[in-house]
DNA sequence: TCTGGGGTCCTAGGACCC
DNA sequence: TCTGGGGTCCTAGGACCC
């Protein structure tokens, strides 16, 4: 704020930060009311604790912790797998009611949202704490969950106020209180500030937000970059950072990463984790119309150094076959025999929408549009069966975890069809586990 | 918290050009 | 043939977020 200008109002700029509490355990709680107040988790599916309700952690269960070790510091732990769908129902619900007050709304991830609610006092004939207050509870109320909600004038102190007090809480940071806030707090709860800065600006004897902003903007240019100045103003009370209303539907990338246990120096085995990593992304890419035309490809060693490899493609796809058969290659580059690896990951770039295919000169259109036709075979078999019930026979011999929602089918039948001829062929092996 | 998975953005430094 | 200076583009890797 300039010299000697008083604020006119509290809330020159006022921006919520709505951010629900314990979302995915809150949605179960919802959908279920016998789970309500029991010690509650989701992400057994994945073997860790994805999420915890309040109750659990209350009794000591963290996030991610092991399954295994949430069950024993808490007996009688129920432990739900991901119901994503469920989730982002909640999640357009959520955004859709926030809307009704405001059209400037952010979605900020899947259980946050920022709103702008600048001049509707006059509409809602209240102030903006009691706005604030009357989205927080027509969301509890239409949805049946809690949130927490920060008033402040930018979008950096408004999260640091929706995290102030938890779970249920309200929180507004009025511009004549907004020092004596800064100096409660700590730099590591600011958004955009992490451990490796945090450690960074202590050692200057930085330790809270109101000791950051009374640096000189420019000693924080110097020392942390372009978001050092951005977070300076921002906790001034400067809105820097612009509201992103459109909900986006592009990615810059498409990844899959995954730590299978145990490790293994066996080449093929970890080949078929890398493979299996490749099917999902390609799934998922598919699954958003899209293609990439890039590729990285990385290995993870024991002592959590990554190699990586990556090629570049002349035209996007989105084939599982053409994707898996240049991963293999990757992964020949970056192998090392005898070292003992513990997770393969593959991240798919330089993305753009497949609605129309560019046909190059050298191209072969036949055999690019049998792959297309093969992709959607694969889609749909998988649809019906469950994801990898038909997969490439490459990534054989990856353990599908189990504890998915839906039935695990009793009898699980493997068979490779053709073999011989396909591998006469040259053509991809696949198999089917249904 | 000795480490789960999926993303984005920024920056330093190299390659290349004039 | 060596060197100066400046611009752009690309890449690798770090840092951070949920």
């Amino acid at each position: 704020m300039p010299h000697g200008l008083l604020a006119l109002s509290a809330y020159p700029n006022p921006i919520l930060h709505i951010d629900c509490d314990a979302f995915f355990t809150s949605v179960e709680e919802a959908l279920d009311p016998s789970l309500k107040g029991k010690p509650l988790i989701t992400g057994r599916e994945r073997g860790i604790v994805a999420c915890a309700s309040y109750a659990a952690k209350a009794l000591g269960v963290r996030r991610p912790m092991k399954l295994s070790e949430a069950m024993s510091v808490c007996p009688g732990l129920v432990c739900l797998s991901s119901d994503y769908e469920s989730y982002s129902l909640f999640s357009k619900r959520l955004f859709s009611i926030v809307r009704r007050f405001t059209p400037i709304v952010e979605e900020y991830s899947i259980d946050e949202a920022y709103a702008e609610i600048g001049g509707l006092r006059r509409l809602y004939r209240m102030d903006y704490p009691a706005i604030a207050m009357k989205i927080k509870t027509t969301v509890q109320t239409e949805l049946g969950i809690t949130v927490s909600v920060g008033l402040g004038a930018s979008k950096t102190l408004a999260k640091i106020a929706s995290k102030r007090q938890k779970p249920d809480g309200f929180t507004p940071v009025p511009a004549d209180e907004l020092h004596h806030f800064l100096k409660t707090v700590k730099v590591i709860d600011v958004c955009g500030l992490g451990p490796n800065t945090c450690a960074l600006l202590n050692k200057y004897g930085v330790y809270t937000a109101w000791d950051y902003v009374s640096r000189p903007e420019e000693w924080t240019k110097k020392t942390i970059g372009k978001i050092g100045a951005e977070l300076w103003r921002e906790l001034r009370g400067q809105a820097v950072y612009p509201f992103v209303t459109q909900p986006k539907e592009d990615y810059a990338s498409i990844s899959k990463c995954k730590t299978f246990t145990p490790p293994s120096r066996d080449k093929e085995t970890v080949r078929a984790q890398l493979v299996r990593n490749v099917e999902s992304a390609f799934i998922k890419i598919r699954r958003y119309r899209l293609r990439a035309s890039g590729m990285l490809v990385h290995l993870r060693d024991q002592e959590f150094k990554s190699v990586a490899a990556e090629a570049r493609l002349e035209r996007g796809t989105s084939s599982t076959i053409e994707g898996g058969e240049l991963a293999s290659a990757l992964f020949e580059k970056a192998y090392v025999p005898g070292k003992l690896y513990r997770q393969t990951g593959v991240v798919l770039f330089k993305l753009d929408a497949g609605t129309e295919t560019q046909y190059s000169l050298f191209d072969d259109v036949a055999k690019i549009q049998s792959l297309r036709a093969v992709d959607r075979v694969i889609d749909r078999v998988n649809e019906i069966y469950g994801k990898h019930a038909l997969h490439l026979a490459t990534a054989d011999g990856v353990k599908q975890h189990s504890g998915e929602r839906g039935e695990v089918p009793a009898r699980r039948r493997e068979n490779i069809y053709g073999e011989n001829a396909r591998q006469r062929l040259g053509l991809p092996l696949w198999r089917i586990s249904v």
